[in-house]
DNA sequence: CGCGTCCTTGACACACGTCAAAGAGAGTGG
DNA sequence: CCACTCTCTTTGACGTGTGTCAAGGACGCG
C-alpha cells in the first residue's frame, strides 16, 4: 500500500535525521513505530496558529513549512523554515501557546507524536539517546535562530541570501534530500523574501548576481550550488559541529 | 557585611523574577539560597565565549550582559541583551559548546547555579515549580529571539527602537527595576546599534526622533517612555501573556 | 589642562524598496 | 490545440532609508 510505504519512509528519514544528532538504540527506533496517523497538509494551511495552544507534538516528515509572524499592516516574516524531519511544538509535556504561527509552503505530511512523546516523558530513564537527541535538536534549532538573527542584523542582501542557501542545503543533506549540491528548493522568491526580511524584487536582482557569478544555478524549483567555497566567503555560514556538541 | 546584603537582594530578586513566571513554594525559595559564590565580571569581559564548553549554569543579578556573534571582518551582531535575573547557560545536566559569545556591558554580578541546578535535575519531582518556571523562561527567551527576528527584518529603524526600548522597559519592571515607566538603560548607541543591527549615526537619529516626538526622554542613561501608547503604536511590542502560558 | 569616550551634525553615497508593466509557464476549459 | 487566467519571475525607473565618512562638541577623568 503507497500510505505504508510513505510511512515506512519517514520513519527512515526520522531515524537518520535524530542518529545524526546522536547515536539511537533500537529501543529509540521502536519510538518512531509509534506515531500517530499521519495527516496530510495542504500548500498554504495553517499549522499552528499565533496565541493558539499547541495542539500536539508532531513531526514533519514530507514537504516544507514555515514559522512566521505577522505585523499590524500585513508585513510578514518568516522566523524559520520548517523541512522534513523537522519537529513541531515539542516542549516537554506542556501545551502552551504557540510563539508563532505555521503554515504549509508546499503539500506537506505531518506525523502525530504523541504516543513516541508519552513514551519518552514516562520514562525518561529508557530513552536516555532520544532525550539527548531532542535536546540537541532544541540546540541546533536556536543556532539556526541566531544564525537568522546575524543574517538579518549585519549581513548585506548577497551575503544573506548565500548564508540561507547554505543553511538550507546543509540542513537538507542532513536527511538525504540533497544530491551532492543538488537539492530541490519549492520557494517563491517572494517567500525568500520574507525569509530573509528583502524585498521580492531585491531578491530576484540578488539571485541573478548569485547565478552571473556562477556561484549557484536555480531553475524549476531546484537550487545547484555551483561554488560551494565562493558561496561561503560571502554568507560565512557554518554548520554546527554537531560531533563536539557533546 | 555588604556582601552578604548583595547576595540577600540577589535572592530576593532571582525569587521575585522566577515567581512570576509560576508560582513557587518555599522548597524552590530555599534553592536560591544554595547558589555558587558571587562572582563580579568587569565591563567588557567576556562571560562565554562562542564555540567554547559552557562552564556552569549561572545567573546574573546584576548590571548588563549580551550575547553577541562576530562576523569575519568585525562586524559584530548583539543576539539579545542578558537583564539582571536572567540565567545564563541553563540546558538541564548537558555543558554544550555555547553557540555565542557573551560580555559583561556593564559591571556585573553573576551567581553560580550549579548546587541549585544539581538539587533540581537530582530530584525534579521535588521542584516541579522551578523546573517549570525555568522552562517558561526558555520560552520567554525563544518569544524575545523571534521578536528580534522580525524587528529586524520587516520593521523600520524607528520601530525597531521603539521595540526594543519596550521589550527593555517591560522586562526590566518584572524584577522591580523599572519606575513606572523610568528605567536605567546603561547602553551606549553603539551597543543600540549593534543591537538593533543599525549604525551608530543612525541610531542617534532615530533616538534624536523619539525624542523630538515625546515619545521618550533620554539623559545620563536614564530612559523615560513619556507615551507609552505612542511608542506602542509604533513598535507594535506585545509583552508576553504569562497569565496563559500554562 | 589634556585626553578619551561618547554624542551630535552635515554632506554624500548607495543598497534596497517601491511602483508599474511586461514576460514566462503551468493549468484550465472550451 | 488554442485562448485565457493565474501565479511567478523579470526589468526599468525612480525614491528613500540607512550607511559612511569626517569633523566637531560635550563630558568625565586623571
Amino acid at each position: 500500500m503507497i500510505q505504508e510505504d510513505a510511512l515506512e519512509r519517514a520513519r527512515a528519514l526520522l531515524i537518520r535525521r535524530y542518529s545524526a544528532l546522536t547515536p539511537l538504540e533500537n529501543a529509540d527506533h521502536a519510538l518512531f513505530t509509534r506515531l500517530g496517523p499521519p495527516e496530510p497538509v495542504a500548500r498554504g494551511r495553517e499549522i499552528a496558529i499565533e496565541g493558539m495552544p499547541i495542539r500536539s507534538p508532531r513531526f514533519l516528515v514530507s514537504g516544507w513549512a514555515c514559522r512566521f509572524r505577522l505585523l499590524g499592516d500585513g508585513r510578514r516574516k518568516i522566523v524559520s523554515f520548517l523541512l522534513p524531519g523537522d519537529a513541531i511544538g515539542i516542549c516537554g509535556r506542556a501545551r502552551p501557546l504557540a510563539l508563532c504561527s505555521a503554515a504549509a509552503l508546499t503539500e506537506c505530511l505531518l506525523l502525530n507524536g504523541s504516543p513516541a512523546f508519552d513514551d519518552i516523558w514516562d520514562d525518561a530513564q529508557a530513552h536516555p539517546n532520544m532525550v539527548e537527541a531532542l535536546r540537541l535538536a532544541g540546540a541546533l534549532d536556536e543556532k539556526l535562530l541566531l544564525d537568522h538573527i546575524v543574517r538579518l542584523g549585519r549581513q548585506t542582501a548577497l551575503e544573506r541570501m548565500s548564508h540561507l542557501l547554505l543553511e538550507l542545503h546543509w540542513r537538507l543533506s542532513q536527511v538525504g534530500l540533497a544530491n551532492d549540491w543538488a537539492f530541490r528548493l519549492p520557494l517563491t522568491q517572494e517567500l525568500l523574501a520574507d525569509g530573509t526580511g528583502l524585498s521580492v524584487v531585491h531578491v530576484n536582482r540578488t539571485l541573478q548576481q548569485l547565478r552571473k557569478a556562477k556561484l549557484i544555478d536555480w531553475r524549476q524549483q531546484t537550487c545547484i550550488i555551483l561554488d560551494p567555497e565562493g558561496l561561503r566567503g560571502l554568507g560565512e555560514f557554518a554548520p554546527p559541529r554537531l560531533s563536539e556538541w557533546v
